[in-house]
DNA sequence: AAAATATGAGAAAGCGTTTTCCCAAAAAGG
DNA sequence: CCTTTTTGGGAAAACGCTTTCTCATATTTT
């Protein structure tokens, strides 16, 4: 193995020198760089990292936490397109991304381990596992992070994260635009946040001119259809349906089917997100939806401009819902 | 920051008892060890990760190299699964799991640079970025790795995989032993690696004895449809599909249901995987299917036995495909 | 009782960089 | 031409552990 030492004699300079080099300080000439660079290249020198993270007291590394099961890949695409984003990001600054598993109730364990054995720079936080004593230590305790999605509480936590609530407006926005009066909302359970907060923004979108029903159940197909069957025998039947998730809808759509109402001439479905069936269905769905990949770069960008330097703060950073209309809302359908 | 000198300093030995002690090494009388421990404790001293790892010469740490990309999460939700096992599996043994996007191009580049830098201990690898170029320099700077899937070409690499062979042998069987005779086969194109086996033994299977039609296209939803319309309208129609993979069988089935073609009593399904969604399909799907996560904590857990025993060779491990049978495919109908 | 062996603990040598000083030589200024 | 400043490069001190060697002391063997 081929280390600084040798480049240093093979160039007949000192280490450090050979080291000044190779990060590119200033206090070394342009000639001598150059020919110390093309010696260690011809050398095939590669630093030690194991030796360059201990001298520089950091590990250029990040870790992901979040919450990992079986199935997890499955029900949670977003999870992993947000990794996958962030890696991209981490990678173009030379940062290295390493994965745990953690619940709501390990998270702080995890987090001051990684802390007091120094073996990450930073941390990327899934909103579902961040707790209030979660926030406590990262504060306190000046550790550089990004939570992803919003935490439920009031903190100084950094988080970045899909305007929920925008999203739920402007879900309810298409729908009053279209005509509806009479709406109906298929939301997760009181304890899945992102349904919440897009059921917010649509109550508060929907609140005075419009007849809302809510229904709740579990973010999944079953649930979905299951909702939608109440739906569809409750007394004022409403005209447009808007689903908190991708799979609520495909339920609601497959009850609607087995129903034979269709859509959108019997009633109009909106819903949120892009998973890559949403524009396969029978009608294609109508989606509010955000570039999932992106919100990862753009977390770990965020990260290192943190890490770099602790002064640096951002409170919050939301990414912007956009409309994508296809063919499962209509106007009002006035006979 | 409290480091193992103080620990040293506080218990009244030297460091390298510490060190001994608190890594459990038999040199060290039980009285001494368990008085450290608890000073250790008390002082809440944690080993500092980056001189542990540089004093070790080993990070305790494997990258998991494989393609990722927009939208990766969404059509591979397998490499994740396989991810979050391979997590469990490598935490449980303590060590860190980083995450590497690379491609079939670079992959080289990538394994090298993390041999030459030390950087990891170990490879886990997908096998759809596996070249030839590769095997060469896993076998040559002997890197411990897995390779996750089977490479398409002999090596002396280790893989470990869901035998897609025989999961094709056992759909074909199933299919056999309800009586079909005319079998159509719904194929990834000739590059997709995991449909290619299964097709091969699909056909190993039914060679003498029946007609088979195979049609290929992309494993889509989209392209799963389109070649179920060109199966309906082939002249000796087949009483029975095979998909090569859960997309392939949803579009088959919707291609299905717009000709008022009923699964299975008119024709029957067979698919491979179990996407969540494959028991909420109309009718839920009949699968040959395997255990990703467990896939993932295997690859993890040889990895581990690999780096810690160079001798350790497992050249290929298989997991069993299990048939799962729901209502998309019957007996023949004679009528 | 002397010799051989086993046991517990410490001293010190790494591990391979980065980084902080420091100094000579060169350049600039008076 | 002498003094001051700049510039390029080297010496050496970290960085905080692990691990090998060595050595007393305690234990066993002859």
């Amino acid at each position: 193995m081929v280390k600084i030492q040798d480049v240093a004699e093979r160039a007949g300079t000192s280490i450090s020198t050979v080291s000044k080099a190779l990060n590119g300080s200033y206090t070394i000439s342009p000639e001598t760089t150059a020919r110390i660079k093309s010696i260690a290249d011809e050398m095939g020198y590669r630093p030690n990292a194991r030796a360059q993270t201990f001298a520089r007291k950091s590990t250029r590394s990040v870790v992901f936490l979040a919450k990992l099961g079986k199935d997890t890949a499955f029900e949670s695409p977003h999870l992993f397109e947000i990794l996958t984003g962030a890696e991209a990001a981490l990678r173009e600054k030379k940062y290295a991304l390493s994965l745990q598993n953690c619940t709501a109730k390990n998270v702080c364990t995890h987090a001051h381990d990684i802390k007091m054995s120094k073996s990450a720079d930073g941390l990327l936080i899934h909103a579902s596992v961040v707790t209030r004593e979660l926030a406590l230590l990262l504060t306190r305790e000046e550790i550089p992070h990004i939570i992803i999605g919003k935490p439920d509480f009031t903190s100084s936590l950094c988080w970045i994260d899909n305007d929920n609530r925008l999203s739920g407006t402007l879900a309810a926005k298409r729908l009053k635009s279209l005509g509806h009066k009479k709406i109906a909302v298929l939301a997760g359970h009181e304890d899945d946040q992102i349904s919440e907060y897009r059921l917010e923004g649509i109550q508060s979108e929907l609140a005075h001119s419009t007849h809302i029903q809510i229904y709740r159940g579990a973010s999944t197909i079953e649930d979905g259809a299951q909702m939608a069957h109440a739906l569809l025998t409750a007394p004022r039947r409403a005209t447009a349906v808007i689903c908190a998730n991708n799979f609520l809808a495909v339920g609601c759509l497959r009850a609607f089917r087995q129903n034979n109402i269709r859509v959108p001439d019997d009633i109009s479905l909106i819903t949120f997100d892009e998973y890559p069936f949403a524009k396969f269905t029978d009608p294609p769905l109508t989606t509010i939806s955000i570039d999932v990949f992106d919100l990862g770069t753009q977390a770990g960008k965020l990260l290192v401009s943190k890490i770099k330097k602790p002064g640096f703060h951002v409170q919050s950073h939301s990414t912007l819902p956009v409309l994508v209309a296809r063919a499962s809302d209509a106007m009002i359908n006035m006979t």
